[in-house]
DNA sequence: GATGAATGAGCGTTCATTCAT
DNA sequence: AATGAATGAACGCTCATTCAT
């Protein structure tokens, strides 16, 4: 039995991790509290304390993942010592420098329509989408009235082609892309102009 | 009770309708038999009837989907009528004229590899995604060779960047996507130059 | 589809044999109709038109063993050129020599009181066994009237521990048992003496 | 609800109790998990708790089954201040004390070819057979050697005849058999003789 | 005389959850 | 803070049975 607070921090995160792995390779439904507390060592009971259900534990693996894929964006984008053309490859990179979140959030948003007790959670998974075009749309602005890049088309719609070259490479977040990190950066500069 | 081969024929169908719904909205192992048949407005019976278990209905829907999808994309690049530029057109709408195929495909393949009872399925899965960048690639270089159309990357690195464009027009399958055909054929201008 | 009388006593006979073959090895409730008109190469539909449920068939197969066994018994008793010792002796191998049919009533009397609806069955179970033992006392007496044989006890006893030889017989009729012939008569001379 | 462990030994042996009965009256297939917990008074959910599935419940009584009739041989054949016919008569009245255990081991031997799964089961059933065999022939060469009892055959062949008297007995274990204790003992004095 | 389609009850099992300890 | 025992609902599946054809 764990005592300190620290120990029982620690039990919570070895669920959590073990959570956050069985979720993104076997989904939600087919994972059982079973399945995750014997990956963590633990028992049930440990799960029920930490954790009011099955919901909960999901809540905040997604959370987590979806805080944590927030960062990786907004320390791309707030990297002073980058050029613009640099921030744009530090994006289209996250995906693949963390492909374990966007597998989780992937597999899971398209379904999470049909649990009506995770309705608020399909709605952060929404404004985290949005968050991300926003941050990307305003990016591209930002970058044209400084007179540091400019592109074809007008700004929005740049920014959804942008976002579908974003979108097709989670697809691959679960095996290694075949598609090269140059490949990525030829393709970004086709569609840019960097000054 | 339905008794002859035509009614038999109609409830497996039904059966591989409602099916088909469910596995795309919740997933494979959130959908029970009881939903299917309930939706169906059959018996528990009427499916084991027809089909000798649950991951015989599955493979059943995911095999028409994929089937469908194959011919559809033949149908695309085959048309004599079209200039390659149509063509291309046709295919990137693809994924969005056939959502539901898309959505329960790809909602459904990086789950497949937990389950070792459908690794055949799996395996076609992949199959025909490799048989769709394959045409592209082909179309690519055909178009080339004929001058109808170039661009500014290898053939092999642009079929990559397509294929990209393709897989995340996936994600939207579900809902509406944000973008138009219009923004996408701009898109596809950009990428490749047609004479 | 079989049209003639002969054809459709054959069909029964085949669902007979198929019966008796699994109920004997498997035990009623786990021997299902598939299991019986797939052994057979028939329909379950066959098998409804023959007989009225499992139960029935069930019955009939019993009955027939029973039938057989008595048959056997009654002409090993009223051979007329046998020696009374003959005549023990050849009861003595009716569980060898009917080793499918003892092993089917035998494994199946013990479970018969827990199915109400074969209750007539049990009756004509129990019938046959004290059939066979008033058969033996009978014949003992007999034989002990005209000075064919004696023995040190009783017939009553003697008759009993015949039987309970007889009944220990029953058990090795699955396999083939570990004793043979002349061991077994060298046995019955011990019990009784015959002149 | 039981929480405290010798609750929950109990809960484990009535569940045992139950299943004992049920398996030795009905027989393994036509016993469910429900019959088992009804007669119990428990849930299904309490025999799961206990016990990996209905195979190991069905082991657990079987085994225990075996191991008391192994420990009434034991007892009865090192009883010291028996004689050598005492120590027969012993033997010979097992069946009938024990009468539920042998009834279980014997209905459900017959059967136990035809369930894979419990195979290692029947294979203890039969080391058990073997071992009371061996027992048996080895009291006897011991008995003569010591001059305590004779007999007239040789010990192979009159270990042969016990244990198919001893088998007789089995059948009548569900039911108070058509013989009494003194016949019986008179039939061993008919088969050896004590000195 | 026999088939094929369908039903519905029940089975073995899993699982989210509860709660006394 | 965590465990162990138990519940009850639901799941995938089998099976005896029915019945139109």
């Amino acid at each position: 039995m764990k005592r300190t607070k620290e120990e029982a921090q620690q039990t919570k995160e070895q669920l959590l991790t073990s959570a956050k792995r069985l979720f993104t390779t076997k989904g939600f439904s087919a994972t059982s509290i079973t399945d995750i507390v014997q990956d963590a060592g633990l028992t049930r009971g440990a799960a029920y304390w930490h954790f009011k259900n099955k919901d909960e534990i999901f809540i905040a693996v997604v959370e987590q993942a979806l805080n944590d894929m927030m960062e990786e964006k907004e320390r791309a984008l707030s990297e002073t010592s980058f050029t613009p053309r640099e921030k744009l490859q530090a994006m289209l990179s996250l995906p693949l420098r963390m492909s374990t979140e966007y597998a989780l959030v992937n597999g899971v948003a398209s379904l999470l329509p049909t649990y009506p007790q995770l309705s608020e959670l399909e709605k952060k998974v929404q404004d985290r989408k949005n968050n991300l075009k926003e941050s990307i749309r305003l990016f591209l602005e930002e970058g044209k009235r400084q007179g540091a890049l400019s592109f074809k088309e007008d700004p929005e719609t740049t920014t959804k082609m942008f976002f579908l070259l974003f979108e097709g490479l989670y697809f691959h977040s679960q095996e290694q892309p075949d598609i090269s990190n140059e490949d990525l950066f030829h393709f970004l500069d086709i569609i840019f102009c960097f000054h």
